[in-house]
DNA sequence: GTAAAGTATGAAATGCTTTTCACGTCAAGT
DNA sequence: ACTTGACGTGAAAAGCATTTCATACTTTAC
C-alpha cells in the first residue's frame, strides 16, 4: 500500500505539502494540490489512520460502557447514542459488559491510553470515584445521576417519577404496593426504593419487604413475581414495576391465572416502550432515546472544546396514563 | 505518560528487552524480567496502542455493520455477537448504518487501512460484489446466504422457514394469505416472496398483490397493516409476518377491532422472540443470537488462521406452534 | 519605499512500539 | 576439543502521517 511519501515523489512535493492537501489546509497552491489529489486518486491512497492515531493522539473514537444490548433501557439509550454518532460520523466501541467490573476497567484504560477519545457509561459496578480518576484522560459521561464536577450527566429524576407513580396509586386506594427492579443496589434503585418507602410513610402505609422484587429483567422474570404473587396469602393490590417488558410478562401472566389488570392487581411501569402502548400500560416515560442523544451530544462539546464546563442535565420525565391503573 | 524508553533506561535494559517483557517473549533473563516489570508498575505504565496498531497492522476490532440496533431481529444478532467478542476479548466497533451505503463503505474502508481486523455484516445495501472486493484485506463475515468464495456466511433458510410457514396455514385450509416484510428487495425478502409464490402455486392459488405488505417494521407499522385489511373488500385470512414485534402490532390491533386471532386472521410470524410468547404467537424460530454467535466465531477463526477456508454455515430453523394459527 | 503581514514550501523532528539482525554466552552432543 | 543449538541482549530499522521551524517570496499598508 502507497504511503505519504510515494505521493510526495509521484507528485514532485514534500510529504508536508501531501499532508496539507489531505487535511485541507490553506496554503498550498492550486497547482500542487491538484498534482497530489490527481497522484493520490491515481493511487487509490488511503491513510493509515493508526499512524493519523498515534501522532494525534486521537482516534474519533468514544467508548460505550452499556451493560446488556438487549434490554429494552439500554436499548433505547443506545438507540440515542447511535443516532448522534452516525450524524456526528464518530465512531463507537461498544462494550457490553454484564456489569462486569473488570470491563469497565478496560474501557476506561482505552480512555487512558488515548485508544478512544471520550467514555459514554450508561450504567456501571464500579465506584464513580474510580471512574471520575480517569476524567483527566479524557471526558466522561453518564446516563444517570452524579454529584461530579469532572463527569458530566444526563439523567432523569428516578426518585421523582417513582414518587410521581407512587402519588397515582396512593390516589387510587391501593395501599398495599410492591416493586421489581433490576438491580438493588445500583444508585437509581436505591433513589426508587427511597421514593417507594418515602411515599409509603407520608401516606403511613408500612413498607412490606416480601412485596419487593429484585433482579427482575425479563417477561420471564415479570411471570416468575407473578407465580409467586398467587401463593401470597396477602396480595399487593398495585405494582411499580422498572421497565415495560416486564410489566408485560406480569400482565400477561396475572391475566392468565385470572387476575383482573387493574381491578386485582394495578401496574405502573417504567420507561414507554413500544410494547407499553400494546398493553395499553400506564407507564412513566423516561426519554431514554434522548437521553442517550444527549449524552452523546454532551461528550461532542467536550471533544470539541475541552475547556467547555462540566454539565448535568436532568431529562423531564412524564406520566402516560393508559389502562393499567 | 511514559514511554517504553523511560522503562528502558529506568531498569537498566534495551527497548527490545521491555517489548520481549511486556509481549512475554521467552528469552529473557528473570533478573531483568522483574526489573521490567518493576519499573512498569511503579510508572503505571501502559502501552500506546495505537503505536502497537501501527507497527503491528492490528487492532483486536471487528466492524460490525448494523442496520438497526433496535430491531429485534438485528438486536438477536448483535447480542448474540457480544457476547461471543466478550468472551473472545475482541473490541466491537459498531456502526449502525440505517442501510446507508456510504456508512457500509466507511466500514469496509477502516478494513482496509487496517483500522478493523475483520467485518461483520448482519444486512446491507452494497452489492456482494463491491463488499468481496474488500475481502482482500481482511476476512469478513456475512448473517445472510450468499454464494462466495472470499467471504463467510451464516445463515438460515428463509426460502425454507416459509414454505413450511406457508405449508401450516394451507394444511389449515387457509388459501387467502399475505405477508408483511421488511425491505422488499433484499435477498432474503426475494427468497421469501419466492416461497410465497411457489407455495401458493403449488396450492393452485393466485397471489394477491394487495395483501402483500412491505417496509413494515414496528409495532405500529403492524397496526396500519391490520387498518389497511379492515378496509379491503377481499379480505385475507392469514398472514405471515416477519417479526414478532409487527406480529404483536398486528394481533393487538386486530382485537382491539373484533378480529378474532386466529378464527378471522390466522398469524404465522418469525424469530420467536421473547415477545412472541408473551402473545402466544406461532413463530418460527430463526436462532438469531445463534447465527450471531456463529457468525463471530467464524471471524474469529479466520482471524487466527487467515489460511482456514471461508465456509457457509445454515442453521436449522424450527416451527413453534402456539395459539395465532 | 520600507516595514509588516500573508502565502507557500520543504526538512526534520515527533509520536511509540515491534521486529529483525547481529553478536555473545553457555550447555549439550559427538 | 569442537560443533550445534538454545538462550539472552541491544542497536537499529520499520511502520506512517503531522507539525514545527526556517526560509523565501508576495502583497498590503502607511
Amino acid at each position: 500500500m502507497a504511503n505519504i511519501k510515494d505521493i510526495a515523489r509521484l507528485a514532485g512535493v514534500s510529504v508536508a505539502t501531501v499532508s496539507r492537501v489531505l487535511n485541507d489546509h490553506p496554503y498550498v497552491s492550486e497547482a500542487k494540490r491538484a498534482a497530489v489529489q490527481e497522484v493520490v486518486h491515481r493511487l487509490n491512497y488511503s491513510r493509515n489512520v493508526n499512524a493519523v492515531h498515534l501522532i494525534t493522539g486521537k482516534t474519533n473514537m468514544v467508548g460505550v460502557v452499556i451493560p446488556y444490548l438487549n434490554l429494552p433501557y439500554f436499548n433505547s439509550i443506545m438507540e440515542g447514542i447511535a443516532q448522534e454518532a452516525l450524524e456526528a460520523n464518530v465512531h463507537l466501541l461498544v462494550s457490553q459488559t454484564n456489569y462486569a467490573a473488570d470491563k469497565e476497567t478496560e474501557l476506561l484504560n482505552m480512555l487512558k491510553i488515548k485508544q478512544i477519545d471520550g467514555l459514554l457509561i450508561c450504567s456501571r459496578s464500579l465506584e464513580w470515584e474510580v471512574i471520575e480518576a480517569y476524567s483527566q484522560f479524557g471526558p466522561i459521561i453518564a446516563c444517570e445521576y452524579i454529584e461530579s464536577d469532572r463527569i458530566s450527566s444526563v439523567h432523569i429524576d428516578h426518585y421523582g417519577s417513582f414518587r410521581l407513580a407512587m402519588q397515582l396509586l396512593l390516589e387510587k386506594g391501593h395501599t398495599r404496593i410492591g416493586y421489581c427492579l433490576g438491580r438493588g443496589h445500583s444508585f437509581n434503585s436505591r433513589n426508587r426504593r427511597r421514593a417507594f418507602s418515602d411515599a409509603l410513610s407520608s401516606a403511613g402505609v408500612p413498607v412490606r419487604e416480601e412485596w419487593m422484587f429484585y433482579q427482575i429483567y425479563s417477561i420471564e422474570d415479570g411471570a416468575e413475581v407473578v407465580r409467586g404473587i398467587l401463593d401470597m396469602e396477602e396480595r399487593p393490590t398495585a405494582l411499580l414495576v422498572a421497565g415495560d417488558q416486564v410489566a408485560a410478562g406480569i400482565i400477561s401472566e396475572a391475566v392468565k391465572n385470572g387476575l383482573r389488570v387493574p381491578e386485582d392487581l394495578a401496574i405502573v411501569s417504567f420507561d414507554n416502550h413500544p410494547i407499553a402502548q400494546l398493553f395499553d400500560i400506564t407507564t412513566i416515560d423516561n426519554r431514554l432515546v434522548e437521553i442517550g442523544r444527549t449524552a452523546f451530544s454532551l461528550l461532542l462539546k467536550r471533544l470539541q472544546d475541552p475547556a467547555s464546563p462540566v454539565e448535568h442535565r436532568e431529562l423531564p420525565f412524564r406520566l402516560i396514563e393508559r389502562a393499567t391503573v
